[in-house]
DNA sequence: AACATGACCGAACGATCGTGCTAGATTCAG
DNA sequence: CTGAATCTAGCACGATCGTTCGGTCATGTT
């Protein structure tokens, strides 16, 4: 069981490095086989089939994605400094293992429109996270970071969009001031939602590095 | 001639269409020769390899997003009117022809990544899209519309992000709230940039519809 | 020592992939 | 009407696809 584990493990952050460049459905047994050596019918025992494969290495990737992003925000006061935890993991954290990028991005926008087991793991994810997104600027409202009217749902809904943007001016265009761009955007979202108070008593800014 | 471009235009509508849902990756001769009631041979034949026919399916798609958006807009007057009429034209333009969403945003995240002259195909429209963004910002600031300090290309960077998150609510999460989230991020960008004439003077919210 | 389990391999299946070659059909110019 | 050019179909190729099956080997249990 423990090798068991260990080379089905392998073969997932194999598959997942792959697919972080050319996407989910380009995943094949042949080639993932010659990739961790293994002979493919010895690798296609571990997944029975192909949209197994495709969902295991999807729910890697969410899982990932939990452990980078959301867990360690947590730990950040609630409020604006955990938005600020939350933005800075979320910025950072394909640059580490995913020269393909973001590969949830990458999955939502292949199979947005094929209906089927992983369109709805990748729906459960997105929507999971825009609830925390939302919760989170919610906390910030009831801190008396943001002020009474801000509205959560609308604040996530435009960090999301800065974010799509930036992958997108980073990866296709790769445009040197995305990241400039990013900051600036956010930044300004954030000062659109504090309250007087809180925009006054700190420097929002220099905390965001 | 006649015939050939026909029947090729055919072919490229039909190809096109299915890329919107599967992406460019996913076309083949075989499905595509039995949509179009062609042998995979004859079909083959109008181009003389896969790159070729994605590269021309994606031209395709450039074409009609420049008559669909670009060229339409400029009809409107210089300044906010313009931006108004781009944004409308580009919110709408997808809905016609492609059921699986915005071909080139599908195209951008799965070539992002692959070096190529489809890459560069991509990469060449989505720059001179986002200079003509930033040109009507800029005109807009010319006309005082837009406040002196407005910066162009930050307006089109944010303007960007707000369509990409518009167009993954509505397609993957399929969020009803999408489009009026979207134009209230769109409304409040135009606000934050217009000039304090200009907004007094000006209905902005009726005319954007 | 006998057995059960489970990881892995080799070979093979039918299908489809992209790509050529050839030959017949259609169109069009002279 | 003839000849050239163009369009399309048929057939075949090697490769790879997802999947199945039978079998080997190492392990752990009894």
């Amino acid at each position: 069981m423990n090798r068991t584990r260990d080379t089905k493990g392998n073969i997932l952050k194999v598959a997942l490095h792959r697919a972080s460049r050319h996407g989910l459905e380009s995943l094949s047994f042949g080639e993932l086989a010659k990739e961790v050596n293994m002979s493919k019918s010895g690798l296609f025992a571990h997944f029975k089939s192909k949209e197994n494969l495709q969902i295991m290495v999807f729910d890697l990737a969410s899982e990932v994605f939990r452990e980078k992003v959301m867990v360690p925000s947590v730990a950040a006061p609630r409020g604006v400094p955990r938005i600020l935890a939350l933005s800075r993991n979320w910025l950072y954290w394909e640059d580490d293992e995913f020269p393909g990028g973001c590969p949830i991005i990458t999955a939502t926008v292949e199979f947005d429109d094929r209906p089927g087991k992983l369109r709805d793991h990748v729906f459960k994810l997105q929507v999971q996270w825009m609830k925390g997104l939302s919760f989170a600027a919610q906390l910030a409202v009831q801190e008396g970071h943001f002020h009474a009217a801000a509205d959560p749902d609308q604040f996530a809904f435009e960090l999301y969009s800065y974010m799509l943007g930036y992958h997108l001016h980073k990866r296709m265009m790769n445009d040197p001031n995305a990241f400039e761009r990013q900051k600036k955007a956010f930044q300004e979202l954030l000062w659109r939602n504090c309250s007087d108070e809180y925009r006054t008593t700190s420097d929002l800014f220099s905390q965001s590095k």
